[in-house]
DNA sequence: TTATATGCAAACGCTTTGCATCACG
DNA sequence: CGTGATGCAAAGCGTTTGCATATAA
């Protein structure tokens, strides 16, 4: 298990609490995007006694301090995905077996800076979702 | 009113009826985005007598026959967004007032590739939203 | 010791569905 | 006419909240 989690919770002064460590656990088990409902599934699985509100409340804890982010699906689905907090980032996510990866924003900037200046907004933040294939998933079809 | 919305329905075999052209006006008198709640409240305060189903019946349909767009915002609401089904295309959102444009994806395409060849994933889709400052809601603050 | 976190259950809001009726084509 | 669309009400989700209890620091 991460230890950075851990440590990101005791730095922003939130407590290292068992339901909260059994929760990381089962995050970093984790290759790709997961929904709130999975988590309690695998948590039932394996006998770990949270409530709802916990998951939930623990899911928010984890995005406030960047060791998760939020996806939004097409399918409007919310998902998660862990992630280093390290900068800004975006997702590619498989759509065949959720496994996700970051990518820097390398050259997106530069698309940002144009659509900035065509459109007179002013921008500050932005997503990108990229959707695909991975290459397990690729070489499994062909 | 947009008549190519009621052509668009016909032509995909849909039926053009009452609550659905309603429906298209006041979704055309939108400069921004809006969600299923806000569209159903205008239709209250104009009288327009239309089901909670109905509306989201409509929604859908709309969605489906590339009339609208659905954004999912930041806080995870969903919105809708009219836009011109010409051709791919991204929006750019005000966090103030909600209006929104397209703009088109120069640039990103080669973004995508890179990430692609990176990744190894194959991407076949992607969602780029992007939110800022409107030029009229700049000029407010200033 | 004391503020924080937890679990439970109930409440919530958004969205969908079943079904009888309605109306477009 | 006949099928597709509508409205209503109820059900279904996912998520949040109030509150008494438990627990990390």
């Amino acid at each position: 298990m991460r230890l950075g989690i851990n440590d990101a919770l005791a730095q922003s002064g939130r407590r290292v609490t068992g339901p909260r460590q059994a929760l990381v656990e089962l995050i970093a088990e984790h290759r790709g995007h997961f929904t709130a409902a999975e988590l309690m599934a695998e948590a039932r699985r394996e006998h770990i006694r949270v409530g709802r509100a916990t998951v939930f409340r623990t899911l928010d804890l984890l995005t406030e301090i960047a060791a998760l982010e939020r996806l939004d699906l097409p399918s409007g689905e919310h998902a998660y995905v862990a992630c280093e907090p390290e900068q800004h980032h975006h997702h590619v996510i498989c759509r065949s077996c959720g496994k996700s990866v970051d990518v820097e924003d390398t050259g997106l900037q530069s698309v940002v800076r144009e659509i900035s200046s065509r459109s007179g907004y002013k921008i500050d933040s932005h997503r990108l979702e990229l959707y695909g294939l991975c290459p397990a998933c690729q070489a499994a079809i062909a």
